[in-house]
DNA sequence: ATTACAGTTTACAGCGCTGTACATTGGTCC
DNA sequence: GGACCAATGTACAGCGCTGTAAACTGTAAT
């Protein structure tokens, strides 16, 4: 039961350990029938290579840290599977680390208390600040997602809030949409998300020479579906009158849909109602979701590959990568004239 | 930048490698002003153990591997992150591994190609059957989620989706349903769980004497909810005649809600509908789901609590425990008289 | 003073692998 | 035939940490 080590295969093929590395590793200069007698005790031996000695040794993990709020949310387990799939083609094994949204979480994130367990980091914060970020961090190599302001030196990498917001809008007013609300404004949300998509939803509204209206913006308690549905049936009971809504999230729009389903408003014809993040989840409401679509495989992507960069040694400034959106269009809000 | 040894800190402190050692292991016997001196040079240095080579010296890596078909399915993603809390509490981290249904994937888990990479697995197979993965399982300590047969000499976590099925149907039995619908079986399906559930389907009728109806089993040609709904608009055209089903997913259930609504049948009143999982998901249709409620947190502690006692040497005989589920009754199959 | 002993601290040999520097071999070319 | 060279193969010193055994304390008991 004792683990098979190099030495010994090296011993039963006669060979020094380091042939039987090379052999193990397809290191080219090993004459063929050595490789085949070396590969035989290999195999007689049930030999398999030790990973944490070959870390030591080489000083690479192969690993890297995937740290995010939550990863059964939505978004996240779907950028995860991308970062997974992508981690794994590039020969990364991926740690998963959730903060759930919690600062001493996010720090340790950061913080590094103990080295050589991972050859860089992707991470998601939520609560820590700009300062905080570029205080804690460490020599480890970093890529940052999401939206909130990041330091120059460290890359990030997002999609563009303020005109995913606008072309929301956009699509809302090419459906007749005049009195458009955004939902929702949460208190002490502390990420930046939320302050780009409002920026965005009044750059279009003004854009289409339509005057802002403080009624329109609907605050939200927290981020459940719940509390946007219970928003929403508020807004109704004020005698609000609106015909589309932009949501800062999809749970929000569920919650949205919910809301108005329940007071008798139909979707879309009476409001039409646009989510974000494009989950799984807008595949599943009643009517399905039309969604903004980050291009969630494009961001595992670029983010893996500046990371790849870093861990390759680039030590340049942080790199700020903008990647793109679409909108998915579903039955909430269809295509104009469908 | 060059990294900061144990060495490094002895020399500061002037005292042996193993000393600082022990204080950063809060050894007890450590004199108190020797440790606030090491403590300092610590500090002073930034001192920061090396994961690697302490696994390499201890031979334990604290790290489980944690591999499912897809993270980003509701299911697994719920559960997922139940072991990731979990595992970080007993002071694991977790590794992910995809392995997408794919046959080669499963037996890369089992079949270690490397070795000293995780101390356990928590694995849910679903190509494998019992055979192989007792002719591939290796030294690693291995526990088995989901509802393949298993080897006898492998640890198993489940539910028991027999009796499950049952109080799918006792439930809606006692809404008044008589033709219960039995969705989806799916050709090819390799996972022992459709089986199971269509057993405990039929266990459900003949218990209230109710003749089974093989016209009520819908078949689905994939995992899909668009599958689903086609299937059930199928069977309303055939002119089956149904008042409730019972569904092999909530995938499916949310297929199911969208063909009876698209058709014009209400749900729960013309036919009452019970999920499977309990996902998220199902807080988010409309009508919200009923769904099998695995307890996914017991599923999660159970798996670790068995893999931590293999780990820690246990040697026995594979166990099988069964966790419990609760029926999470929504609108979709209301309690009854509500 | 001697012994005993619990409490501290140290020296050092690994953990299993890889990188480096060097040794060996057998051609090839004049 | 000797020089040169590419292709192969080897020896061994680490990578940074921990476990073990042994070496010191100082104090209490004899």
């Amino acid at each position: 039961m004792k683990q098979v080590r190099l030495a010994d295969v090296a011993e039963l093929a006669g060979v020094s350990m380091k042939t039987v590395s090379n052999v193990v590793h397809d290191y080219p200069h090993v004459a063929p029938q050595l490789r085949k007698s070396v590969q035989e005790a290999i195999d007689q031996l049930g030999y398999k290579p030790n990973l944490t000695a070959r870390r030591l040794a080489t000083g690479k993990t192969g690993m890297i840290a995937l740290a995010m709020p939550e990863i059964d949310h939505p978004y996240f387990s779907e950028l995860s599977r991308h970062i997974a799939e992508g981690a794994t083609r590039r020969g990364y094994r991926v740690i998963i680390e959730q903060t759930l949204s919690d600062v001493d979480a996010e720090h340790a994130v950061l913080k590094d208390r103990e080295a050589g367990l991972v050859d860089g980091v992707i991470f998601h914060p939520v609560r820590m600040n700009t300062l905080e970020i570029a205080k804690l961090r460490r020599d480890t190599p970093l890529v940052l997602l999401g939206e909130s302001t990041t330091p120059v030196t460290t890359d990030h990498v997002m999609i563009d809030n303020v005109s995913a917001a606008v072309d929301s809008v956009k699509h809302l007013l090419s459906l007749g949409s005049r009195r458009i609300a955004f939902l929702g404004v949460v208190e002490h949300d502390i990420t930046g998300s939320t302050d780009q998509r409002l920026l965005g939803y009044q750059q279009g509204l003004v854009g289409a020479g339509i005057a802002l209206n403080p009624d329109l913006v609907f605050p939200v308690p927290d981020f459940s579906p719940e509390a946007s549905a219970e928003a929403v049936t508020a807004a109704l009971s004020r005698g609000v009158d609106f015909d589309g809504v932009v949501c800062r999230d999809d749970k929000f729009a569920i919650g949205a849909l919910r809301g108005l389903t329940a007071a008798g408003v139909k979707v879309p014809d009476d409001v039409a109602v646009v989510g974000w993040d494009n989950t799984a989840l807008g595949s599943y409401t009643t009517p399905t979701l039309t969604s903004i679509a980050p291009d969630k495989l494009r961001l595992a992507e670029v983010a893996l590959e500046l990371l790849a960069e870093r861990i390759n040694g680039y030590q340049g400034i942080g790199r700020h990568r903008v990647v793109p959106h679409s909108l998915a269009v579903r039955h909430s809000a269809p295509a104009p004239g469908s």
